[in-house]
DNA sequence: TTTTTTGCAAATGGTTTGCATCCTT
DNA sequence: AAGGATGCAAACCATTTGCAAAAAA
């Protein structure tokens, strides 16, 4: 059995939750998708491949694979909330132009480093952390006059 | 005339906005709030203080504020958008627990080196950003068993 | 004057929830 | 069995938007 489901099965069960056939596969749709994807995505995906999971279940299940460790939000400044798989995301955050819309991803041991020293500082034990710049990106401050 | 309005008055002549009233009176309850707070918090302080100004119009103007620089969001776990402005809080961050919601506010001049640092080398310009950690705080993390 | 803004109320739309039924454990 | 979980459809509710009147530039 994979090491995915295998961590999902452990966190449920240390909730008191149980481990269905909706969840896991909500979890294998989530990691299907290698890249940021919200609720209606994963609705749609696995609609597509003839799983009729009700969007109440993936909403239901969604904050369960953040809490597991397993999912993390990302993109916070949209209305609707994002996620991506933790496996081969670990590292990267965002530059969101505030004019373009563009989001650059960008990676940073050094702030991998900062967070466990944040955390160990404050007794805080880290499952998953987010990082944003908002602001204007190489094309956008050319043509747009930022606030002094 | 204090640099709060006139940085505000600058962006929207910038954008081609009108500084109008209503602007000034959000300008001004957002910075009479030294703590996080949302739109309707915003409309409570206004039509406590006497200034009926719709929430359209604040939902309208918390955007222009966050554009202009004077405010940032915050909080980005809840629902809905939460505000604060950037005068006296330039600098924390925040670890949010995910079993009691406690939010710890932190600060860090690594954090905002590395920042500066990030940027320069995407030629982005920095408005603001966001740092959050969830996890588990010191009370919680003896209780729960997090996810290993 | 021209363009933007405001306020109202209605619409939006992602997310949540009540409830009866179904399914893990 | 018993406590959760699911699906449906209705409810939520913060936020957005259309429109006509009002105000800034």
């Amino acid at each position: 059995m994979n090491t995915r489901e295998e961590q999902f099965r452990r966190y449920l069960k240390s909730s008191g939750l149980k481990f269905t056939p909706e969840r896991r596969l909500i979890l294998g749709a989530a990691f299907s998708i290698d890249e940021h994807f919200e609720a209606e995505e994963l609705f749609l995906k696995l609609w597509q491949q003839g799983d009729r999971v009700s969007k109440a279940t993936i909403y239901r299940t969604l904050p369960l694979l953040v809490k597991s460790g397993l999912l993390r939000e990302v993109v916070f400044g949209e209305k609707h909330a994002h996620y991506e798989h933790v496996y081969g995301h670990q590292h990267h955050e965002h530059l969101v132009c505030i004019n373009c819309g563009k989001i650059i991803e960008v990676s940073s041991e050094l702030l991998e480093n900062l967070q466990t020293e944040i955390c160990e500082q404050h007794d805080f034990e880290a499952i998953s952390h987010k990082f944003e710049i908002t602001g204007y990106c190489k094309d956008c401050r050319l043509t747009v006059v930022p606030p002094l």
